[in-house]
DNA sequence: ATCTAACATC
């Protein structure tokens, strides 16, 4: 029974160890690796302890599989130094103890630790070597990667799969594409990472005939693939394809799926159909904080503040809890609008419930929101006394507000703050030069300029696509 | 039996 449940990720697979517990059954050696394998997809640390400590009282604690699904356990909930001290009062280890811990390790980013333990273990398994590579693509860099796939003695899917997402999160589409190319089979994953490459990377176009050749390819999408598909209709802002993509979501029978509607919410959303969103909205039976966040969110972008706050009152209502992604959505409809007293009283609003982790976005649109208004003061005040180090776009909107109200002399603060940080980029520069020209300071606009020119930087133009430019080049 | 890959709200 338990080993069933921990298949399929469920508290019930808990629930019976505990059962059968309670009734004062012992348990065999197969027992509590199943259960705390569901403790582990479950990041249920707390449940995952319990069992550790019926584990010693038990006996078990000189078993390895016992052993190894506890320290599994402790990676997964992120306890990585309990990890630690379990893999190191092990007296016997498996491969797999050992590359539990070189992926534990890699997952967060202390590589040098990985790789020591890489070294030093007596035999490595080709889980060992993925394990070892997905960290260098996550933290290091991509020949480090490349350095150990290469070396590595076989290699199934997962190690090409590890490599395509590698490229495709440091921006490389080609080489990624080239190593989709090489493979020889290929999976739903890697068909999805590939369409992930290109959304990520700015060529949604692509995907249309990639996800026809994928079908062609008789590869089924499953929901994760489909997810993917979404957000490059999304970015690609055509009716006719969301239309078209929902219908294959019809088709396969994932309208159930919370993370698909949610998704579906947010493509419509971008696609800026605020009625076909709120129907999809109101059609879902079991909301959760991703369903209101992107109706909030969606209403935030498209300037519409009162639905914002209509969404909120119906959200606590429904006692699901905003996190800080929801306040972001507010602040920006507050910040969009000017509603300086509102955006101050959900700020407050935020602080005080206490457990929403900040973000520096939402003392970007604090910044914004008073900066705009013309309290300069205020304004900086807040983005020296906030928690987090200030991101230049936080300077940016004051810089921006500077500009607005003609105060030369915080611009000029600011601006010094923003050439340390991001002296590449030439907004800044501009925005004061072009200050400086607006007072009639030509002198001081001439030394931006020059010190412009000195450091190589120049204002690069914009542009845009349209949705017939990636149908052009998907064609 | 226990370990490795993809996805949605910013």
């Amino acid at each position: 029974m338990i080993r069933g449940y921990s298949r399929c990720p469920s508290r019930d697979g808990i629930a019976v160890y505990a059962r059968m517990r309670q009734q004062l059954f012992l348990p065999g050696d197969y027992d509590a690796p199943f259960a705390l394998k569901c403790c582990a997809t479950l990041k249920a640390l707390f449940e995952g302890e319990q069992i550790h400590a019926d584990v010693l009282k038990l006996g078990f604690e000189c078993n390895v599989f016992v052993q190894t699904a506890l320290l599994d356990m402790y990676v997964k909930c992120s306890r990585i130094e309990t990890a630690e001290q379990v893999f190191n009062n092990m007296r016997v280890k498996s491969v797999v103890s050992w590359t539990a811990m070189v992926a534990g390790y890699s997952k967060y980013g202390l590589l040098d630790k990985a790789k020591r333990l890489f070294h030093e273990m007596p035999i490595r398994n080709v889980v060992t070597w993925n394990a070892l590579i997905d960290g260098q693509t996550r933290f290091g860099d991509m020949e480090a990667a490349q350095w150990y796939f290469n070396h590595m003695p076989q290699r199934n899917t997962v190690s090409w799969t590890i490599m395509i997402s590698g490229y495709s999160k440091s921006g490389n589409v080609e080489k990624a594409r080239m190593l989709f190319d090489r493979m020889n089979s290929r999976e739903v994953v890697a068909w999805t990472v590939m369409i992930s490459c290109y959304v990520e990377n700015g060529e949604p176009g692509e995907v249309i005939n990639f996800f026809r050749e994928m079908l062609a390819a008789d590869v089924k999408p499953d929901e994760v693939a489909m997810l993917a598909l979404l957000s490059a209709a999304a970015q690609l802002r055509s009716m006719h394809l969301c239309s078209w993509v929902e219908n294959c979501i019809n088709a396969c029978g994932f309208k159930s799926d919370i993370r698909i509607l949610n998704a579906i919410i947010s493509m419509y959303m971008e696609c800026g159909s605020i009625e076909r969103a709120f129907d999809v909205f109101q059609k879902i039976p079991n909301k959760d904080v991703i369903s209101y966040n992107s109706m909030i969110t969606g209403c935030a972008a498209h300037g519409d503040p009162s639905n914002v706050f209509h969404l909120f009152s119906l959200m606590t209502r429904a006692n699901i809890q905003p996190n800080s992604i929801t306040f972001i959505g507010i602040l920006t409809a507050c910040a969009h609008r000017g509603l300086v007293a509102e955006g101050m009283s959900y700020f407050k609003l935020m602080l005080d419930l206490g457990y929403v982790e900040l973000k520096s976005e939402h003392y970007a649109c604090m910044v914004d929101l008073l900066g705009r208004a013309g309290e300069l003061d205020e304004a900086y005040k807040l983005i020296t006394e906030m928690p987090l180090k200030a991101k230049a776009s936080t300077w940016g909107a004051l810089l921006g507000a500077c500009r607005i109200h003609g105060n030369v002399k915080l611009a000029e603060m600011v601006a010094r703050k923003l050439f340390e940080i991001e002296p590449e980029n030439p907004g800044n520069y501009a925005v004061l030069a072009n200050m400086y020209a607006e007072k009639r300071m030509w002198d001081e606009a001439a030394i931006v300029r020059s010190a412009m020119e000195k450091k190589k930087v120049f204002k690069t133009h914009g542009s845009s696509w349209t949705e017939e430019d990636y149908f052009n080049k998907a064609l």
